[in-house]
DNA sequence: AATGAATGAGCTTTCATTCAT
DNA sequence: AATGAATGAAAGCTCATTCAT
């Protein structure tokens, strides 16, 4: 019924993956059904639950992937970099544009990876953790090297990725979002501030290579 | 079956918004039905369609009337001061404060109020936006007395107001929570000192009268 | 909460009943609910059940009333005739005037008279043998001055019925209807014809006083 | 709960269209549910909606696929003969008859076919037209023969089928109906003269091979 | 007589999941 | 590995009817 040379290099786990990141970027979680993702990837419902356990388990695998992909991305970007003040505004950068480039990422690991029952947030917060995380290694550097004052890293990387995903979902969602040059710039001086870095370390220190 | 006058000294209304303030908090938007906020509440489905037009619609209205008590109760915490920096850090004290006392308060805005596929997102919004909107204002007041630089503040409200969400919902789904006092007090500082205000005064000036 | 002065010379039972008459012309025993009834009528659900014991009884005695009053429309058109052929003309004549005059009349009585399940039609069916009952006395009218042969006039007035019935049915759904005297005209030579009345003689009676 | 295989030599999809059917027939449109012919069809739900779009669609189905066999039914009874009063009188009688023996049927299609509301009979308007157009069609030909006067066929096909419809439906209904032999030759003869050609031609006609 | 808040059985429809093929 | 027909629990919502006032 289905013919399978349409684009099947792919296989099928990963055509599921690639449909259910579009359906969940554009309905979210509980609006996006099987039915959905197996017509657009072109597979079957015993297709799907060959490869995956449940939706549920599904969606934790994309949302994983994602993370984990977005992370090594901005672990590339601070390769070799050895100045943390330095790390720390790339990570930042990084993470905003990526964002604001990847709309259908954004909306997946920021929209919908909250708020979906206690039993969903369970499933979600290792991976919304991963990113405080990176943040929070950053920023350990920081304080090791003497950049920035003694503090509680835990609870300022959370400062940050909040601010960070606030910062995103607003100019995702605005009629008019201002330019992106502008909202990473302020976003990143903001953050540097809370952490007792002067603001325009932020820009300067992306500025010279 | 169910005698009319057992509880109702409060009336259907209020008893149904009252159990899906529970519920909600307990199971999220999609996992809490109609069937069990009406049980809860001692009501009945037709009872509550005839308050409500749609489930949807009732928990509109129920965070709208949160968010509404809420904003209320910052603002009251602020009546009269005049000190721009006084009155920021007496709302973000307040907001805190008031959060990681009332778990369920906390577990509706924050939790529930984001993340519900499009649709739901767009109604709640102008909610998420109300707390920012408070932010907002103070800064600009504080931006007017020159105690801060002059700045975007529509961005730098949801820099702090993200930054107070992921705080807030990491205390309360951590096993182990840190002391609010601790917590308040350092994360008043970041955002203080992210709006170049010394992290300092965030203590110092809540402790003078 | 309602002002009682708008038109209330009605009482509240004939205003329930007037606007049943319109709610039902437009949305046919099923999709009319008392709610609706209630509020075009300006009364309220407890009027309603106090002047009626349920929605069913109220569309029957509805129904019955605006039966009655085309029943005695058809009668007080005949006055008088003595000539069974004419006093058959004028009934068809009237009836299928009427109808095609009054489209609420029609729609409740003809489209909304017929099948809704066996209860309904066990209510209903009196009130559609009342038009046969007429047509059948007239019938044994003509049958008696031996205008017309002998024949079975139960199973003949059923068949004038049926027919004047889906001709208006039909008439009305049409989106370009015929004129309504050729309508009456030809329906009435034919069904005239179907009793060995010459067919001419239901225009001729009807012209000639 | 329910083993796959009891019945299984029809498909699901019609074991639902022939359970609907006896199910329709009894209790009508509004008090037929899912949930009944589901049971009475040993299927599922699931299985419903997953053949129907929908309840009403369902039943559109039914009721086109019933009449589709009628319709062949008689154009089969038809076949070959071409004498149009011959075949006018195959048509009445083939008609009556087979509604006279599947009262199941008659229920469906007369009964249930009218009054559901404007929506309703928005969707069964073409079925019910389909057998006017078989009418219709043979008194062309019965005109184009000469052997009925030029007339308004269209009209002309609405008085027989609402004659049928009428004598049908209160044959169904009566509690002791008369011989089926005496109802379709009265009618037969009835609407023979309401279109002009002898009434004991229909008789004759029938009985002459 | 009249009001309208409250009731609850009942309805259609959805959808994650299963399983014979 | 893959298919898709079938399952059935569960959900949101409607509406005739009741009854305290």
């Amino acid at each position: 019924m289905t013919t399978r040379n349409e684009q099947s290099t792919k296989q099928t786990r990963n055509r599921i993956l690639e449909a259910a990141g579009r359906v969940l970027a554009r309905r979210g979680y509980h609006d996006t059904n099987v039915e959905e993702v197996v017509t657009k990837s072109g597979t079957s419902k015993g297709g799907f639950y060959f490869h995956f356990p449940s939706k549920e388990r599904m969606v934790v695998t994309l949302v994983e992937e994602m993370s984990d992909k977005l992370v090594k991305k901005v672990e590339r970007a601070m390769n070799g970099e050895l100045q943390p003040e330095r790390r720390l505004a790339i990570a930042l950068d990084t993470l905003l544009r990526t964002f604001s480039r990847q709309r259908k990422l954004a909306q997946v690991l920021l929209i919908n990876m909250a708020g979906h029952g206690k039993s969903m947030d369970k499933k979600f917060l290792p991976v919304r953790n991963r990113f405080a995380e990176v943040i929070q290694r950053e920023l350990d550097g920081a304080v090791a090297t003497g950049i920035v004052q003694p503090m509680d890293t835990t609870l300022a990387s959370q400062v940050w990725l909040g601010a960070l995903h606030e910062v995103i979902f607003q100019w995702l969602m605005a009629d008019n979002p201002a330019s992106i040059e502008d909202v990473v710039s302020q976003t990143g001086a903001m953050l540097f501030n809370s952490a007792g870095i002067p603001g325009e370390r932020f820009v300067e220190t992306l500025a010279t290579p």
